[in-house]
RNA sequence: GGCGGCGUAGCCAAGUGGACUAAGGCGACGGAUUGCAAAUCCGUUAUUCGUGGGUUCAAAUCCCACCGCCGCCUCCA
């Protein structure tokens, strides 16, 4: 199987090769942990674990990097600014190690929480100074630097195939320049790979200084990407992703540095999520983590609690995230997408319905009919690979859900799950709260005593099961439902009048509901 | 000012020259079903793809102009 992947090299789709098959050496920008991350950043994070999964699905064996960056970054690229990791200790008055503690814990829960897969190899700009320093000096000295009075800057002139990635040359950024450069910077594009502690200042984080020279200091905005992906997936990388807004400086400069410093090619494939924006009556325009102002999954998931998503809906808090990773999964990752509650509370009812129709299809599959279904896998696959076409094959997985004949429905949803990752496999069959053969018996006794029109015995069953928390559903077809208020849903076939129907031994459950239903 | 993207039904969104007589979802409406309730099922919901021209046997898809929206050029996902 091959799979076609956009390069912003190229700006071209192109089918994909990784350097050396089956396996794929892939880096990932990681988050600043100096506050927690807003549902933009989350959707850049959706999107890459989205593409691991399809580069799984197309035979690849990815071996994954993502960095923390708990140092160094200002706030601005001026001389002047804090360092974030800096100024988030002094507010809430905590040292810097327990900042980026923090919000590294709140960053991997949301991971969970949208059902991310986690990296192979998490590394800290912390940890990797000395891989820093190494290519800070090895760029030193193969000539690509310059010393000025606040630190050691990356001569953008000296690399010609600077700026290649942004499909611009350095004179198109001179030109388009909106600020002045820094003082004592040769070019505009020209940035800082050491940063020297400013003078009679000291940091809370700084190390001795490369190069020989005296004092202390602390990493470059870049620099610890390049040093840590050469650290961990060695000379050649296969894939690099990230934001779209780091393809004209962060990924620009760390493509200066790498090859600056291995001296040859580095990274082939480089893959950019676009943007998450908000409404214009909404504040507007795209969300930024540094001014402060911003959504996070919690508060995603609080609202849609409020909106009424949970309880009688079958819904928690695990749904309430991956309502949010469905909403993204609708729009492809290359369009921009505006965030709307309309638009979540959308996916959220999708998601909700397409459980349903999980749950449907698992009752009325028994184990040995677990093949899938190669028509519909031909063309998830097909989209899944072209691009990552998440809303056609979510499309598709919709024409599995409304099939009509069961036979092979349930594993080839499953199945689809897998790139999707909308938790759909995480729904266990539990046992009902009674004996099998005394809820058939109540079913029977309900349903005699409707069709006699003894409806306060009829009800007088249901608020049996009304009392452990699951309602009952009546069906057309001469079945019974059996619906949880508490926020599950079981389902068991009963036989209303067909005696002769067999009904399953087990409901279907979503598993991390199950502290609502009773065990055996 | 420079660069890039987008504008498809009430909403989200795929499709980027010919099987589009335009996927899928949400919502809405109509019907079936129903003791009640809810759910479920069936059906309907863009003769048209921002507007105006042009190219072509053929355009939502290519070209030009115009209108509108967004992003990047500053740390940023």
């Amino acid at each position: 199987m091959t799979i076609r992947l956009y390069n912003t090299m190229t700006r071209r789709v192109e089918e994909f090769q990784p350097r050396n098959p089956p396996r794929v050496n892939l880096y990932t920008c990681g988050p600043t942990v100096y506050n927690y991350a807003h549902i933009g950043n989350l959707r850049t994070y959706v999107f890459e674990d989205v593409l691991v999964r399809a580069l799984k699905l197309a035979g690849f064996d990815v071996k994954r990097v993502m960095n923390v960056t708990d140092v160094g970054h200002l706030v601005s690229d001026a001389d002047e600014g804090e360092d974030k990791m800096e100024k988030g200790a002094r507010r809430e008055g905590k040292t810097i190690h327990e900042i980026a503690r923090h919000y590294y814990d709140a960053f991997v829960a949301d991971m969970h929480r949208l059902n991310l897969l986690p990296p192979e190899q998490w590394c800290w700009a912390t940890d990797e100074i000395d891989a820093q320093k190494a290519q800070v000096e090895a760029l030193a000295e193969k000539g690509f630097t310059y010393v000025i009075e606040d630190g050691i800057y990356f001569d953008t002139s000296k690399f010609p195939d600077y700026g290649r990635l942004a499909g611009q040359n350095l004179a198109d950024l001179k030109a388009g320049a909106r600020i002045e450069p820094a003082a004592g910077k040769k070019n505009p594009t020209d940035f800082a790979v050491w940063k020297f502690s400013p003078k009679g200042q000291q940091r809370l984080m700084e190390w001795d200084n490369p190069c020989g020279i005296p004092g202390k200091g602390f990493p470059g905005w870049h620099i610890e990407c390049s040093a840590m992906a050469i650290k961990y997936l060695g000379e050649y990388l296969d894939i690099h992703c990230g934001g779209v807004d780091h393809v004209k400086v962060h990924h620009s400069n760390e493509i200066a540095q790498a090859e600056g410093a291995l001296g040859h090619a580095w990274c082939r494939w480089w893959m950019h999520g676009e943007f998450l924006t908000m409404p214009k009556d909404d504040g507007g325009g795209k969300m930024s983590k540094s001014s402060g102002e911003f959504l996070t999954l919690e508060v995603l998931i609080r609202n849609l609690r409020d909106m009424g998503f949970t309880a009688e809906k079958d819904f928690n808090d695990s749904d309430a995230a991956l309502s949010y990773r469905y909403f993204l999964l609708n729009a492809h990752y290359r369009q921009q997408l505006t965030f709307t509650w309309n638009g979540l509370a959308a996916a959220a009812n999708a998601y909700r319905n397409l459980k349903a129709a999980v749950l449907n299809s698992k009752r009325q599959t028994d184990a040995s009919k677990m093949q899938t279904l190669n028509s519909f896998m031909d063309a998830f696959r097909e989209a899944v690979l072209d691009d990552l076409n998440m809303p056609r094959a979510l499309a598709v997985m919709w024409s599995v859900a409304n099939e009509k004949n069961n036979d092979g429905k349930y594993a080839t949803l499953l199945e689809m799950d897998n790139v999707l990752g909308l938790g759909m496999k995480e729904m266990k069959t539990i046992p009902l709260p009674w004996r099998e053969d005394e809820i058939r018996q109540d079913m029977k006794e309900r349903d005699k005593a409707r069709k006699a029109r003894d409806f306060a015995r009829a009800d007088a069953i249901r608020d049996k099961y009304e009392r452990e928390n699951i309602k009952l559903v009546d069906q057309p077809n001469g079945f019974v439902s059996f619906d949880s208020t508490g926020g599950a849903v079981l389902h068991i076939y009963t036989p209303r009048q067909d005696e002769d129907r067999p009904p399953p031994g087990t409901a279907s459950v979503d598993e991390s509901k199950d502290a609502d239903i009773p065990p055996c």
